[in-house]
RNA sequence: ACCCUCUUAGCCCAACGGAAGAGGCGCUUGUCUUAGAAACAAGUUAGUGUAAGUUCGAGUCUUACAGAGGGUACCA
């Protein structure tokens, strides 16, 4: 009998599945783990080997934990909401929801072929109304809340409008927007509507307001900064600008602190917490007050360096500061429009391409410093951001880089007041040195004259020490089609006298709870509409709250649905509330999380700030989501590319100069792009392209006139027309990059499961290396990887017979036995699968070796490595007898009685360098080896009749004599 | 520019600070086969990217540099 894996494994897939055996139970006497994969977003091209990387190996601890004697939750469900459908959508009519059912029928195709052990009755989709109807619930809380500093937590708006009935706002303790006024009791009580909830916008932690946004043109929408890559959309590659737009935004910022603080609780990579630190961006400073000269304005600045006040030579203001306009004098006024309107009109590509590039330009207007009176310039320039501190620097040319460049590039004067540096060559930014031309500050070290500069600035009432993020509120809205729609209606507002305000936009209010789900509605076409409103504004006139009040068009980012996720898979066909509470508090946290490291920034603080907001609430009991998190490392692909220098269109030579798209042109003004792989061979570890595979090549893409390929760094040209027969085999160049679809790069797991097997497929995606390593993908090694199955196979089969003894192993055959029992556990636990496999394959070989085909060794080797290939686990399992699946058969434990030596051969080093070994009995104490030692005539001759400096006994190790 | 990770045999990768090699691929030679392939058996190869330091002892710890991969990007 023949392994053959496919019969077996659709069998057992089918059991699976039938009897439900992954099915989590919500009470068990059995200590929980939580185990969770990444959500993945449904895409059309599938999975491709690098998804299921992680999936493996989370499905490994799952089915480990159930060994072990784990009530496991492991589910499985769809992000599937989002941007590439519905751009599938624009180009081709076809719904997003069509479109999204048929890409995860395609998922779970492919998924259900690797014998993935989910709890399939737990499957969510974000695009299911009865899913996003907590989604839009969620956000409802959130829009009813308010962030109390002195609490530290969020709490209900109506503890707010309570605190402004009694007190107005002047003792709230509150975060909120920077220009929110302050009003009095009497004052709240007269507010019309318009008025309160305008009051109260500034303090939701949903709100309504104006932000600069990261606007796509192309794709119509605006994009969250983790959404943008150097300065185009991450999905698609379109270009960004900065656009100042009302928005539904959510104030993440007044959980900076707790973000921050909360990584320190969490077993995650420290990399992957350093990013959230940088991202969080905490800085400590002071803000500081310039009087402008000649005028009413005050300049606020932020600073993390007051010691270097006496350094400063100029103010610096954002090109969007909202004093430019007041303080520009009339000659300077032309100039400064210029630059304005220019900075504004900048992609933000263009920006940061030129982030080296010094521009900016004098306002004419002076303030004056604070402790000297001097006058100092002020400039706009664009190194400033608007959006940070308060958006005007104090710049000190001498300790500051950026400050440095502009003063140079614009002949400022640049002052030095701390000592160390060359301000010749380059600003000295290091806080070390002491302080000169600093007044009272002089000869104090950098970190004294911080304190003593926030003391006096303190003092005279210039500013105060403050804590700075970099964090910022993230946009909500986008004017999209594909996502949640937001649960707010606009009523218009009304005067005092209950008359309608005409015009407006209204005053936005929460859906009651009961009318959820709010459905996204059918519209004609996915498109904003003519005046640029959103593609929601195109539904029926009829889609109105009470028929009357329009809803708010835009919806919700993809991040909403995955924000809340893990919380939905406890409870997941809850239909009275998100999840319910008692089975919150059972679930708790999840153990472990796998996935990629994209999400770094974007998902993994979103949904801790969910976390951390309903746990405010009331409704949860935790205050991190993922307790443990690992990042699986990419599988990249390889590619190779060749540069088209001109191509033939419609019988005409076209040279290729420029591409509109903006992909791809190198230096040369050629096009890049990646062969498809159908057409590269490979050979003696080269890509090569044949002959036969460049006739096809030209065949199906006649365009192509003139190729150069890039091959072993040379150039190589060939004109299509005038192929001639000199060249049969091209060496090409070959590149490691993302796996991706545009690369013509990707590879399926689907041909491996039919050539290989699924067993072979997760053996082998855990042997390519650490799991958190990237690597590219190749098959070189896979036939050993199946081979070590047949072989496993064949321990239980001879000559196509079942063969099993009853018999007592041998002591051989345990230790071969229980030595893989501990490492395997071993592995497992610190997730290194990779050496599991190696370790499985020591221990079928020496088996094979021994001829062991004892029951007592080779079933506790099935449950070894049924987390790692359970379909053959499964079936051997049951042809050895067993009615019930493996899946929760009790993992063996190592007894190390059969791993004991009798003996030990250590080697005896001088000075660390090997001389001679010398067999000791195990047993010896180090006291009694060093007896052994010293006794022998070697060590005597070695030694030469000096005396020993040291002697170092490690047992089981080393001898190690020092002279 | 900054931050993180990695660098061990022809290749992929192992080695609680204790004799550098477990495993797989490849390659070589057999056995078996009409042949190919498969299976089986035997064999094969590095001194750990470079330079310094800590240590009785360094692939492992520290520092600097180089190369590769990933992340961030004027955050005052």
């Amino acid at each position: 009998m023949d392994y053959n894996f496919n019969e077996i494994e659709q069998r057992w897939q089918k059991f699976w599945a039938e009897n439900k055996t992954f099915k989590a139970d919500n009470t068990s006497d059995k200590p929980k783990y939580y185990v969770l994969d990444m959500f993945p977003y449904p895409s059309g091209a599938g999975l491709h080997v690098g998804h299921p990387l992680g999936y493996i190996a989370s499905d490994i601890m799952a089915r480990y934990k159930r060994h072990k004697g784990f009530n496991v939750l492991h589910p499985m469900g769809y992000d599937s909401f989002g941007l590439p459908a519905e751009q599938y959508a624009i180009q081709t009519g076809q719904h997003p929801a069509i479109t999204t059912k048929q890409n995860i029928a395609r998922y779970r195709e492919q998924l259900d072929k690797i014998g993935f052990s989910f709890d399939w009755d737990r499957e969510v989709q974000t695009s299911d109304p009865n899913y996003y109807k907590w989604t839009q619930w969620i956000f409802i809380q959130i829009f009813n809340s308010w962030y109390n500093k002195t609490s530290n937590k969020a709490e209900h708006i109506d503890t707010l409008i309570e605190e402004f009935h009694k007190n107005g706002n002047s003792n709230v303790n509150a975060v909120c927007d920077e220009e929110t006024i302050s009003f009095t009791a009497e004052q709240w009580k007269h507010f019309d509507e318009q008025e309160k909830s305008d009051a109260l916008m500034h303090y939701r932690i949903a709100y309504l307001g104006e932000a600069y946004v990261n606007w796509c043109p192309a794709l119509g929408t605006v994009l969250a900064n983790d959404e943008v890559k150097d300065g185009v959309s991450e999905r698609g590659g379109h270009p960004v600008e900065r656009k100042l737009m009302k928005q539904w935004s959510m104030r993440i910022s007044a959980y900076a602190q707790r973000l921050l603080d909360g990584l320190d609780t969490l077993d995650w990579t420290e990399s992957l917490k350093e990013s959230q630190r940088y991202w969080i961006g905490r800085s400590e400073g002071t803000s500081l007050k310039f009087k402008v000269q000649s005028s009413k304005s005050e300049i606020e600045v932020f600073t993390t360096r007051p010691d270097t006040i006496f350094g400063v030579s100029f103010v610096t203001l954002a090109p969007e500061h909202e004093l430019v306009e007041i303080i520009t004098t009339p000659e300077q006024k032309a100039a400064v429009d210029e630059y304005v309107t220019k900075s504004k009109s900048r992609s933000e590509r263009e920006r940061q391409a030129e982030v080296t590039k010094v521009s900016g330009v004098f306002t004419g207007a002076y303030v004056e410093h604070p402790f000297t009176g001097k006058q100092i310039p002020i400039w706009i320039g664009d190194y400033v951001l608007a959006g940070y501190g308060t958006g005007a620097v104090m710049a000190v040319p001498g300790h500051d880089s950026r400050d440095y460049a502009f003063a140079k590039h614009f002949n400022l004067p640049i002052i030095e007041v701390v000592a160390g540096g060359d301000l010749s060559k380059e600003s000295y930014d290091a806080k070390e040195g002491k302080l000169i031309n600093s007044e009272f500050l002089n000869g104090l070290e950098v970190y004294d004259a911080l304190k003593a500069a926030i003391a006096e600035i303190e003092k005279r009432g210039l500013g105060k020490g403050k804590t700075n993020y970099r964090l910022r509120d993230a946009v909500f809205g986008r004017q999209r089609y594909w996502g949640e729609p937001i649960p707010i209606y606009y009523k218009p507002a009304r005067r005092i006298d209950g008359s309608e305000v005409e015009g407006g936009n209204g005053i936005p209010y929460a859906l009651p709870e009961n009318e959820l789900p709010l459905v996204l509605p059918e519209v004609d076409k996915f498109l904003p509409t003519e005046d640029g409103e959103p593609p929601l504004a195109r539904a029926a006139s009829s889609w109105k709250k009470d028929g009357v009040y329009d809803y708010e068009h835009t919806t919700m980012p993809g991040w909403a649905g995955s924000s809340w996720y893990y919380l939905r898979y406890m409870d997941a066909n809850n239909p009275n509330s998100f999840a319910d509470k008692e089975l919150m508090k059972y679930w708790e946290s999840v153990d472990l999380y796998i996935g990629g490291s994209e999400h770094a920034t974007g998902h993994l603080l979103y949904v801790r700030f969910w976390t951390k907001f309903l746990k405010d609430m009331g409704y949860l009991t935790i205050e991190e989501p993922m307790k443990k998190l690992i990042n699986q490392g990419m599988i990249q692909g390889v590619s190779t590319p060749v540069s088209i220098v001109s191509y033939l269109y419609e019988d005409k030579l076209f040279k290729v100069v420029n591409s509109d798209n903006g992909f791809g042109i190198n230096i040369n003004g050629t096009y890049e792009l990646n062969i498809l792989p159908d057409f590269v061979d490979f050979e003696d570890g080269k890509h090569i392209l044949t002959k036969e595979n460049f006739e096809m090549l030209k065949k199906i893409d006649n365009r192509f006139f003139d190729i150069q390929f890039i091959s072993n760094d040379d150039l190589i040209r060939l004109s299509v027309k005038e192929c001639n027969d000199e060249i049969t085999k091209l060496p090409l160049k070959s590149c490691v990059e993302k796996m991706s679809k545009s690369k013509y790069n990707v590879v399926t797991p689907d041909s491996i499961c039919e050539k290989f097997g699924a067993d072979t497929l997760r053996l082998y995606e855990m042997f390519l290396g650490p799991l958190e390593q990237s690597k590219p993908w190749n098959t070189n090694g896979i036939t050993g990887v199946s081979g070590f199955l047949k072989k496993l196979w064949r321990l239980f089969y001879q000559n196509n017979t079942l063969t099993i003894s009853d018999a007592e192993p041998s002591k051989a055959e345990l230790k071969s036995l229980h030595k893989t029992i501990k490492k395997i556990t071993e592995d497992i636990e610190r997730f290194s699968f990779n050496t599991s496999v190696s370790n499985f394959m020591i221990c079928v070989n020496e088996l094979t070796e021994q001829k062991c085909n004892k029951r007592a060794v080779l079933e506790p080797l099935l449950i070894l490595i049924s987390p790692y290939a359970p379909h053959i686990a499964e079936e051997l399992w049951s042809r050895l007898g067993h009615t019930e699946t493996i899946a929760f058969a009790k993992f063996p434990v190592c007894n190390e009685s059969y791993l004991v030596e009798d003996s030990f051969t250590y080697p005896v080093s001088f000075n660390g360098k090997t001389k001679f070994n010398l067999e000791l009995p195990a047993t010896l104490s180090p006291a009694d080896i060093e007896k052994e030692v010293m006794a022998m005539e070697e060590v005597k001759k070695h030694l030469n009749g000096a005396t020993p400096k040291k002697i170092i006994i490690v047992p089981k190790k080393i001898v190690n004599i020092v002279v």
